[in-house]
DNA sequence: ATGAAAGCGCTAACAG
DNA sequence: CTGTTAGCGCTTTCAT
């Protein structure tokens, strides 16, 4: 009924093997020096307890916990279950921990930077579509430094990683075009940076080709308003025959409501979405996307989180190119 | 280029409101005694410094951290994405934090213990597959509480939620023999309890109503071997037209071999799968499964992790009814 | 190389 | 109601 527990202490497993406390603590302590045998004694009587360092008072001595805290907002779509997964194996093999934050409403977001910062994480990675500039003064308070992953806010605690939306935006139309008359974009939320820089790079080479700009339904990232925007676009008297979507998931409920109007993709309609994820790749929907290399992207994301970078721990603002994977809901073969 | 910062504490704040570093802490303390005037002058000068109470010492004092961590293996299933989010809900809504702790390897499992162990969490959820015997007896000896998640381990440090696989498998041969004389079931690995069970109940169902034995191929779990599997099944003389996956994605796998194959889903075969996931209520599968009742599932986990049930800690064995939905990969009209 | 002792920032008696 | 004091289990001087 209870969870106590006592944890064995290193004064145990002193008391144990008849050394000193002391003498347990450089045993653990990688670099320090102890003699062999001391050290097999001390092993010894710590195997035989059950004996592990606790790092809670070890990190108040060192004022580094070893936490990193990571974001997240819905993990419904792949694509961010994807990025916690490569975050955690990078954090995970720097001999770090993830603590995991689930932050429902953006108000929620307040009250769970209170809770991490009460654990004195050494650094917070942000995967949320938006973490308002009042937040961002609220964590350079609690002076814990941030990164943002997929946004382009920056202050002297908080960095960001994107991915390059704009020329991502600029492609697509480039591809849409060699085919294309109608060009639809269906959008993010407004507070959005990426959707923005996406839609934004999209209209403006649509431009310079010297096509008609693309109408514009918005969505909220996921499958349903996906359909939502299928059902608005394909409704009227002009139908789109070209579709840049914000994301991968939107471009699969549009798709889907496409083919139950009787439309066919790609004859009918070319379609592209964006995140690269697995399902993309299945043969029910064969969608063209935008690989953001999640590699790479996460790889930098922990580099300056870890302040590793040449610009140290000032805020930057970094972008990473993404790939465009061309599939059948453009033409292409396979 | 460091990560050197130093949070603020109660002596800092203490001294700052010129009142002991003790009234600091009580006015943190939920049920302290503290007078409405002593209470602001620390709050103003919290406010003011930017302090939130630092939960290591904390901690440290009262044995409990209040971390919870939970272990996942691979999150490309969204299943497990759905799992990992609902018990990080229902965890931080009872004020605690997550852990999360990604095992790659069986035999990483045991350097992620002594992670997770440092940092005194109190109890371990585990998501994976499998959490060897062995594993569990390292376990108790670090005293630390256990619930598996999908598993059927039981000793006395280690209780397991799993879903009622048997009488799944049970109901999925009972549906199948509605309209089918060929049956095949896709399994999962050879040490997994949840796809033995599923098996156990389909055959077990199939000989009840007299029918024959089904084919069996395994897979891992993964749409790739689901795939594998259809190639094997749809190869040679005696093709299955019923068929159960031992989960969605394996079914997602198999299917779009079917239809790569000409074979028609489900006028030529029936398939059913598991996991109740998203992608399987979508028109491009539209796929019979059986959702497992997460809330459920996750409510009995965490009630069990904090040691809130009759049995108190003592390891116990639990299971939760599934719901099985029909959809059009079985016929069903929708 | 080892032990003794101080201190990290908190909680929890114990006085007053 | 408030301040003082003693730990929680480590790391880290400082002696020896």
């Amino acid at each position: 009924m209870t969870l106590e527990r006592r944890y064995v202490s290193s004064t145990d497993v002193a008391r144990h093997a008849g050394v000193s406390q002391a003498a347990v603590s450089r045993t653990f302590t990688p670099g320090a020096s102890v003699s062999p045998a001391m050290r097999e004694k001390v092993l010894a009587a710590a195997r035989e307890l059950g004996y592990r360092p606790n790092l809670l008072p070890q990190a108040l001595q060192t004022n580094r916990t070893g936490l990193i805290a990571v974001a997240v907002g819905n993990l419904h779509n792949s694509f961010h279950a994807e990025v916690l997964q490569k975050l955690t194996e990078s954090i995970q093999a720097t001999g770090r921990q993830v603590l995991l934050t689930k932050v429902t409403s953006s108000y929620a977001i307040e009250s769970m930077l209170d809770q991490i910062a009460g654990y004195r994480v050494d650094a917070l990675i942000s995967n949320l579509a938006v973490l308002s500039t009042p937040m961002a003064k609220r964590l350079s308070e609690l002076r814990i430094p941030v990164v943002c992953f997929n946004s382009r806010i920056k202050t002297e605690w908080v960095s960001s990683v994107s991915s390059d939306n704009r020329s991502a935006g600029v492609a697509a139309a480039e591809l849409l075009a060699r085919s294309g008359e109608v060009f639809a974009f269906v959008d993010g939320m407004a507070e959005s940076p990426s959707a923005h820089a996406r839609r934004g790079g999209f209209q403006q080479g649509l431009e310079r080709l010297g096509r008609n700009p693309p109408m514009i339904v918005s969505s909220d990232y996921s499958y349903e308003s996906g359909q939502a925007a299928a059902e608005v676009l394909f409704d009227g008297k002009t139908r789109p025959d070209s579709v840049f979507c914000v994301n991968d998931h939107v471009a699969f409920g549009l798709i889907d409501v496409l083919r139950r109007k009787g439309l066919r993709c790609p004859e009918d309609v070319r379609v592209i979405g964006y995140d690269g994820v697995t399902l993309a790749g299945w043969d029910a929907y064969s969608l063209t996307t935008f690989d953001p290399n999640l590699d790479a992207m996460v790889e930098l994301t922990l580099k300056l989180t870890l302040g590793e970078t040449e610009e140290g721990r000032k805020g930057v603002l970094r972008t990473i190119p993404p790939l465009l994977i061309e599939r059948r809901s453009t033409g292409a073969p396979a």
